[in-house]
DNA sequence: ACAAAAGTGTTGATCGTACACCCATGT
DNA sequence: ACATGGGTGTACGATCAACACTTTTGT
């Protein structure tokens, strides 16, 4: 039985998720280096289960990658010229690892086929609290890491691209949302806000007016205060209402 | 040959198309009614070649169904549960038409197969001037017309929903865009955009108010007046600049 | 007491809405 | 002249940004 077919899978139709997490005032996106010789970096992805839903799907493959669920997921753009095939990339990555798969014989001719078709792939968009996330490594990759979103590495095919269209689409939502806030942690206080929304919107934002604004979106509860041990005011911690 | 095959189509992945168009202050959609015995009415659709990209197909389906190219076209939303198949829906057409697919034998066994297996569906929204559009009936069409939004017949699978989705995206990119004016013709007076945005979001608006909002868009220019013979001032055409 | 950072209050501009008024047209 | 509907101007209130000021904390 070959790893990939139609029975198991829909065919020619991907997921790739766009993993957002936040850390010291940058923003930090969840890519694998894949376990062959080479370097060769994508996202997050998979395909879709013939039994399971596309949301479904995409929920999956991040759980595997994060080990966590109940993680905020949004559709944020679909990829699919004609051309969009990853033939190329995967025929570079057989002529640098003959040895791996004419040696063991990992890639059945038949998976090879499959793999190589031209693909539409469904982007998504995930945002999470960094801290909570160790990054999970599957078979197929040597590494999974949080990288800078300005200091990434050469991805595949169009997933830089994708990056671009997903950190967009989030501009876009969080004017009209609070789902930003899924980046931080627990607790956290305006301050930390602040600086993800200046980092997200690459601006800034002068402190009395944001803090008002986030406050009358009505969406956080306040906490008791922050003793940092620093030599002035304590800020009060927040968390988001339930 | 059969007619639907996975060297022609990408499998599993079709493109359904809510097509709006606007008169007399009713949204209308325009519907097939299937070449079939029974009622049964579905969205304009149609699957992706393989050598197509997915929003060349919607455009492809779209100018087949309407003889237009260069119309306002977005994607809104993906639609795939697991469980979304037209078997049922196929079975009952088969079932009310026995004489048609087995006395001519027009749906092979594996075109049945092929069009019966689940389906995510990629939903696209269109905009079109209504009076430029000559709706075009495909093999599959016993007709093919505009259906007032609100006076819709029962359609198939989850295409009302679809429906229902497109609008509410539609009415979300209005505000930040200026596409509406796609349903309108050529030149047109500021009353018949009012009665437009009051249609799509089924408010009303303060005339003097709404002229002002629209012209501060600064994607109008006004034209010479409009004199219909009513014993009132006339007024101004208006056309998008380009 | 002082520096640093958090929190609050006040003002002025800008935007959207409500109201009033003027203009053109055919009877 | 006047009824009808189109176009424009003004005034009010809400919203948002800039500035100023007060409060709290550890040294």
């Amino acid at each position: 039985m070959n790893l990939f077919n139609n029975q198991t899978y829909i065919p020619q139709l991907a997921i790739d998720c766009v993993i957002v997490g936040y850390q010291e005032r940058t923003l930090k996106i969840l890519v694998s280096k894949l376990n062959f010789k080479g370097n060769f970096y994508a996202l997050p992805g998979g395909f879709i289960l013939q039994k399971e839903g596309i949301d479904e799907a995409a929920h999956r493959i991040l759980e595997e990658r994060t080990g966590m669920s109940n993680i905020f997921l949004a559709h944020f753009k679909n990829f699919g010229q004609a051309n969009r095939t990853n033939r190329e990339f995967l025929e570079e990555v057989i002529e640098l690892n003959q040895e791996h798969f004419i040696g063991e014989m990992t890639l059945s001719k038949a998976d090879f086929e499959w793999l190589t078709n031209r693909f539409v792939s469904l982007g998504y968009y995930a945002l999470v609290d960094i801290n909570k996330v160790t990054p999970k490594k599957t078979a197929l990759d040597e590494s999974m890491e949080w990288y800078n979103v300005h200091e990434l590495p050469v991805l595949m095919m169009d997933h830089a691209e994708m990056i671009n269209k997903a950190l967009e689409s989030l501009r876009l939502n969080l004017n009209t949302n609070s789902i930003v806030l899924n980046l931080l942690p627990e607790s956290f206080t305006m301050k930390e806000v602040q600086d993800l929304y200046e980092t997200i919107f690459e601006e800034t934002y002068a402190r009395n007016n944001f803090q008002k604004k986030i406050l009358d979106l009505k969406v956080l509860e306040r906490l008791e205060k922050k003793y940092t041990g620093a030599s002035n005011k304590a800020p009060y911690l927040y968390r988001i209402k339930r």
